[in-house]
DNA sequence: ACGACGTTGTTGACGCCGTCAACATACACA
DNA sequence: TGTGTATGTTGACGGCGTCAACAACGTCGT
């Protein structure tokens, strides 16, 4: 429902129906409706988790290719389930402090991603910093340029896999480290 | 009102009794509930507009640290008026593409950073690519910071400003360039 | 076999919401 | 003075999330 009609159209009555049962049903498995959101957002972090881990071990080539496989794989999760995605992130209407089981959820995959990048550091592939530093770096680039497509806040002539590609390469490029900027 | 309670408190009768009229009266001034919100999201993006111009323009460094400048001055904004700025992008609830009011005023955002990121390309400070890929880049960092950090998904001990910094650092090495990684 | 009980579902009602139509007021200007 | 426009008001409609009261149904100990 969430990938046909948006968040929106997600209504009790509507789930009921759909499922063939009344309005007020939902809330015996439910406490309430955002517990409900948050359960399908929890759902949508559990197949992006699964996604990133296949590219993080998957039989590419070897470098930090691997880092960026990750990046680009998580860019086409956010826009082949962009209703999805907008549940998982944004929103206070999920009250996300509320719902332990959701911070959990992305945590999770952030510890993935730190992970991966110690790997990388540890090849010298990139600057030895605080690895968790890099990973909210990282996930900054990836997360904003998700955003800014589905949000459709990006030139739609625009290649978005040339995009991509310029995006990773220039966070990559960043991680690797080439001294200070200033002065 | 977005500021206090976040954009779920915004309804039209509460506006109507914050302004001592009754809840039909804003209908006198717009079309409907989201064309009243697209107009704060616009003088949002004018806010924005300002403050950025000013951090570009400012008597500070020289080199592309005004650049840098420009970075912090747009997660800060963020950060000091989150609900705002939630408005501004994101939520599918302001349909984006109905009001292109608030296409422009985004657009002339990015043409703004566009026109900084030429100055810098002719300063040879930063590759020489095409502005606009680079400046969607940027903006991808910057607005992914500060959605990671408005919605609370980055680790509150965590010291935002050497996050920020860490973020514009690697950013501008990146779009400085360094050759290839691939390989 | 039977009764208590937990699970699941149903309907009616409440108070919100956005919105519209019909009606009022007040001011500008010919 | 009269007419039109801008602004505001109230009543009503349908939709929403949610709760309370009630119904069916299966499980399981006795």
């Amino acid at each position: 429902m969430i990938s046909e009609g948006g968040a929106a159209s997600v209504t009790m009555r509507a789930i009921g129906s759909r499922l063939g049962v009344s309005r007020a049903a939902p809330y015996r498995h439910f406490p309430d409706k955002t517990a409900l959101l948050v359960a399908v957002a929890v759902e949508g972090f559990r197949r992006l988790n699964r996604r990133l881990r296949g590219s993080s071990t998957g039989a590419a080539g070897s470098s930090v290719e691997r880092l960026r496989h990750m990046g680009e794989q998580y860019v086409r999760f956010a826009l082949e389930n962009p209703a999805h995605y907008r549940l998982m992130y944004g929103r206070e209407a999920l009250a996300r402090q509320d719902h332990p089981e959701l911070r959990e959820a992305a945590a999770v995959l952030l510890e993935h991603l730190i992970g991966v990048i110690r790997v990388h550091q540890q090849r010298g592939e990139i600057e030895r910093e605080d690895p968790r530093a890099q990973a909210y770096v990282a996930w900054s680039a990836v997360h904003g340029l998700a955003s800014l497509l589905i949000e459709r806040q990006i030139d739609p002539n625009f290649d978005v896999n040339a995009l991509l590609n310029q995006t990773t390469e220039t966070l990559l490029v960043g991680l690797r480290g080439a001294g200070t900027t200033t002065g």
